[in-house]
DNA sequence: GCTGTATCCAAAAGCGCTTTCAATTGGCTT
DNA sequence: AAGCCAATTGAAAGCGCTTTTGGATACAGC
């Protein structure tokens, strides 16, 4: 039988309702009584029921997340993790604890958001992935419930993201810095805003210094090792080929490695490399890759702080957070020889 | 203000406790109340209030855990993922979610279970990591309270863990299998169980097959891509060295692959290499290393189940759990000439 | 016709807490 | 001394639900 403020109550001699004022630092109660109830609490071991709490306030401290289901495995692991780091550690500062739940198909996605919504078991939502056309943001949007976006969104909604388009105009310029004229992007999926935003860095990094774009320097894929290693054999077999390429994100980068080993060109002395996010292993591999940091912890941070305000105060917030970029220079990119120390 | 039993019992002309019965599916309604009941909520879009349930039915429904601190990093991302994953998609099939906290200290990891666990807000516990006198461990025994370990313990309590000596037992085997006599063994921080046990199924292999073991063959070091490379350092360095290696993680055998690299050697040719955990980069790099698939998965899958199963019935389980593990065979083991296709 | 026994449902208590409203006290003013 | 205000506390209602208890109805057996 659990400890509840009325124990505490009559041991303290005073009535639950100062019990409960005592509680939530209530500002008419005497620092006396505050003291002598604190004291009581301790001694018998009381822990307030969140539950009951939640029942009466209709606040959870709590925030939801459903489980992005698995996709391109590597770089999701990695971001989700970080990305669950980040919007942890700022919503336990703020006394709030993350739900997660799980859908295995968009509709089941669907049904768990509204039973967690619906059933007020959380007081805001984080969304990891949206798709065109969300049902789950027409959802949210329709209850009037809060809720925050990790990337990308048209809608007006609240949302974090990155500055593609700086982000890949830096790596671009990077590039550019260190003597390259004939620079190549290997991109994602077209229809992907991330794609979109980073072809238009590098183009405008390209244009700002009135260096010739081939068309054919520009290739599309997918996140996968596999169209890296198509896209590096396509563009080591141009007449006039690149000499560096941006590429959309680290594994693909990955791909046109392995493709570049077997074919006996080395890196970055035949080809340099800069790609995106900046995954734990970009600094393992060999050579160690150029990449751009997005930031992963700080955009779970991010999320989980403009929530938590959105929750608390009603005072509109500008909706979109851009968390800066960074990009990190390693050997894949660097215009030396080859230094192992 | 949302709909609740109350509305749902006037519309339907029952009472409240009837539609309650309806939503836990009491055996004394009749079907045609029932189905009334369940016409009328669909009707007026009505939603379980989980706090209230759970207030007085003393069950939340929900499994809690901290997150681990920041620990290796690599292998912790994706073990961390893929743990998650299991867990979810097995707690969420039994109805429960599963709430996560942090704790940036071990003194802010105890206090967090102890919120969760006295302030009533789940109904087990799912520990990832332990530490030899883990308070924890210490604290959520004495309260007598659901919970589960990730991992290996000498303790009587319910863990889920994998068989590490059959399966060093099983990669030095295949080592052993494709012609090699001179194995070594790079292993982790001796204290660690995990190094323990994977040691000694390397002995037994060894030992079965009356090969000699030279004591310099076994090194001992991090789950850091550092103690491989100094590793191989070492053992590329004896007078009579081995031909192949069982290595503890993953992440240590990139380092020993650098390490290679650098010196001009080549993999599986000059030095075979097996190791554990099979994380998603093990597929990628160049050679493709083998390595023994612990079923990071299965552990959070089986982890959520066991902990259910011992919520929901009082009968004692069997204490551990053994999820099977899988060699996976890629180049950085085969005998063979290297064959891209 | 009366009791027995199923079956189905309503009334009401209460889970542990917050919060409104009112009561009590002591110190000041007039 | 009466009246008033502020500060502090208590009583009680109620958040939305489950569950116990018992009432109503119907039908069987005596």
């Amino acid at each position: 039988m659990p400890i509840t403020i009325k124990d505490v109550a009559k041991k303290a001699g005073v009535s639950p309702s100062t019990v409960s004022r005592v509680l939530s630092n209530h500002p008419r109660i005497s620092k006396e009584t505050a003291r002598k109830v604190k004291t009581i609490m301790e001694e018998l071991g009381y822990h307030q029921n969140v539950m009951a709490r939640s029942l009466v306030s209709n606040k959870t401290y709590t925030l939801g997340m459903v489980l992005p289901r698995p996709a391109e495995e590597l770089f999701q692991n990695h971001f989700f993790a970080e990305n669950i780091r980040g919007i942890t550690t700022q919503a336990s500062r703020n006394g709030y604890d993350l739900l997660m739940t799980a859908g295995h198909s968009e509709a089941e996605e669907l049904t768990a958001v509204t039973r967690l919504v619906k059933g007020r078991r959380v007081d805001g939502i984080i969304l990891l992935q949206s798709r065109r056309n969300d049902p789950i943001i027409a959802f949210l949007r329709n209850e009037g419930f809060p809720f925050v976006l990790i990337g990308h969104s048209e809608e007006e909604i609240l949302c974090v993201d990155n500055d593609n388009v700086q982000a890949a105009f830096d790596a671009t310029q990077h590039l550019i810095a260190q003597g390259h004229e004939r620079i190549g992007f290997v991109s994602g999926p077209p229809h992907l805003t991330v794609s979109i935003d980073r072809l238009e860095g590098y183009r405008k990094a390209m244009n700002g210094h009135w260096l010739p774009m081939q068309p054919e320097w520009i290739v599309e894929g997918e996140f996968l090792q596999e169209s890296g290693y198509r896209a590096m054999s396509y563009l080591m077999n141009l007449p006039e080929r690149p000499t560096a390429l941006v590429v959309i994100d680290d594994i693909v980068t990955f791909g046109i490695l392995r493709g570049l080993n077997e074919l006996g060109y080395r890196v970055p002395d035949d080809l340099s490399l800069v790609s995106f996010n900046n995954i734990a292993l970009a600094e393992l591999s060999s050579p160690p890759l150029s990449s751009v940091d997005i930031g992963i912890y700080q955009l779970g941070y991010m999320a989980s702080q403009q929530l938590i305000r959105a929750i608390q105060d009603d005072h509109p917030l500008p909706l979109r957070t851009i968390v800066p970029h960074r990009l990190i220079v390693r050997e894949s990119s660097l215009n030396l020889k080859r230094n192992w120390s």
